[in-house]
DNA sequence: ACAAAAGTGTTGTTTCTACACCCATGC
DNA sequence: GCATGGGTGTAGAAACAACACTTTTGT
């Protein structure tokens, strides 16, 4: 095989920005990095690519050996690559987002590297430029989350529809009229009602509903809109993407 | 410094998906490639990352390198990673996304390596994954452009609404009622009528417009819609990113 | 009986789509 | 004077946001 002359090659790693939900609050899912440099400060569940595996696949076995987590929803967000993100030694960084139910997968979750779940305003200090990997998700995920049905992921097959208004209420920081959001939701038919209530958290019960599979999958492609539009909040950049240069056209 | 020892260091490359538009025709920007393999197939703009550079900048200087193009609209796509993506070595591709006025930049460009514009459907073979970067950038322009006003970087600084609405038109294959889509753009406020008409198209004249930069970058992040809901034909895909898996959320 | 959370309907406003005619000009 | 493409307005339908009361049941 003939190789490529006189390129630097370069190290990929992998770095999985691990949201997860409660039923309260959305968490964040982080490890105490195993070697040098910055052992033992917090980081994203990362790894280096291996030579023969791609990418969507080194992120589910970086993500299974940490935690033990698989068949994960993930997607990859972006690479980045400032020169000196890593001190030691030049790395690349693929970034993915994964959404999972914690309580589902509490038990699977291995605690052999001793992940944590933190809350998303209580994060420790991260290494290199972790904080701002899990920025863009956020900002990926308030964008998504506006026009596709992805909050499911973070919910467990069973959930109530006031469960779900706190999820897209948290993501935004805003608070939904329920009237509105109920109607707005159960007309996609992406969810339907099951005839058990939780009776955990109200003395008359909330209704459980599921998805609905077909209805979901079709939808997922959908533009949808569970949050009114006024309500997102000015501050709130729902930009899935950093560009890098607007052209001349804006410059004038 | 410290490096990571064990671990395998693999060839990054940066290709751009150079989309222009030369009021009529959206073309795709392609090179013939000038070393091994695939010496003289058509290719992206493409070339290694170098030591000192980040992605983004990488990615400026490579099309700045082929094309002599500067300043342009540019924004990352998404990583590729098949390990049997180039047959010489694994190389991890990060694909870029520009947009261009073809006429604006027609004598800009060098010709050094002979860059030339290709119709959409009119491609020649490509190496390697570049059909599926191509693909996956177009899913994308198309999923953004329904978003966001991103098209104006296509256009000339002067353009008319005729010329704005075949760039919506092309883009979907669809037609779209001329008084409906005037007044959906022109009440963003984003673009604003000069005394001056291009009559080159017609005997009438239609007016000239520009944008209104501070609008346009306001409205930059807003999510518009400038193409009719049930005009987006089903088989568009308007889904930026691949997901890797569903949860079991929607395995079930 | 009362506190706490869940559920449900209506109305006015806004936004969207469908649709057809006149205008200006070069030939 | 006519052919060509450019420009404009209205009316009905759909979607949206705002809003308050009743239900259930555990204590």
């Amino acid at each position: 095989m003939m190789k490529y002359s006189n390129q630097s090659r370069i190290l990929v790693s992998i770095d999985c920005v691990v949201f997860g939900f409660d039923g309260e609050n959305y968490k964040l899912l982080l490890i105490q990095r195993g070697f040098e440099p910055e052992k033992n400060k917090w980081s994203l569940m990362g790894g280096f690519l291996q030579p023969e595996e791609s990418l969507d696949e080194a992120a589910q076995r970086v993500l299974h050996e940490l935690t033990g987590l698989k068949n994960v929803y993930m997607e990859q967000l972006q690479a980045f690559g400032c020169p000196s993100r890593d001190p030691a030694e030049r790395v690349i960084g693929v970034t993915y987002v994964a959404l999972i139910d914690i309580k589902k997968y509490e038990k699977q979750i291995s605690n052999h590297f001793k992940p944590k779940w933190f809350m998303m305003d209580d994060l420790p200090e991260l290494i290199f430029d972790h904080p701002q990997m899990i920025e863009l998700s956020l900002k990926h995920l308030r964008y998504k989350a506006a026009l596709h049905p992805i909050l499911f992921e973070l919910l467990p097959e069973k959930f109530t529809l006031p469960q779900l208004q706190i999820l897209y209420e948290g993501l935004y920081g805003i608070t939904i009229d329920k009237r509105n959001f109920s109607r707005k939701v159960l007309s996609t038919g992406i969810i339907k009602k099951e005839v058990e209530k939780d009776k955990t958290k109200s003395k008359k019960g909330a209704y459980y509903y599921t998805l609905v599979k077909e209805n979901y999958q079709a939808q997922f492609q959908r533009i949808l809109n569970f949050i009114p539009k006024n309500d997102i909040p000015p501050g709130i950049e729902t930009e899935s993407k950093v560009q890098l240069a607007y052209s001349e056209i804006s410059d004038n």
